[in-house]
DNA sequence: GTTGTGACTCCAT
DNA sequence: CATGGAGCCACAA
């Protein structure tokens, strides 16, 4: 019960389907963790059976040592990235969906 | 108990 | 875009 997080990290990690990516900060929300850096370390310990690519910082860049593996993989899924950065406002994944788009006055 | 470190995030300058 | 500070959690020494 105590590490009750880190069942449901990687639990929500496995769920990312390919194409789509999550930042940290989400994946800690989802999974109830209270910090993404638990995620971090999550992975770094036991996140060799986890799509581990598909997790980026909350500016959309991986981490530093990874960038280059990351982006790689991510390019083989179908996520291109803009140098070092990925359009997360595009292959963002969630796990609800957006706000309905209503006709809002902006 | 304190200190340092880390695959983090946010805000201010 | 770079830098610094604060908040955050877990672990090793």
């Amino acid at each position: 019960m105590d590490d009750e997080f880190n069942e449901r990290v990687r639990e929500v990690i496995a769920s990312v389907p390919a194409g789509k990516v999550a930042t940290y900060g989400d994946i800690a929300a989802i999974s109830g963790a209270p910090s993404p850096r638990l995620i971090g370390r999550i992975l770094a310990e036991d996140g060799h059976d986890l799509p581990w690519h598909r997790i980026l910082r909350a500016n959309g860049t991986p981490a530093p040592h990874l960038l280059h593996e990351q982006l790689e993989l991510l390019r083989v899924e179908g996520v291109l990235a803009d140098g070092n950065r990925v359009d997360l406002r595009k292959y963002r994944w969630e796990t609800e969906p957006p706000p309905a788009p209503h006709d809002s006055l902006f």
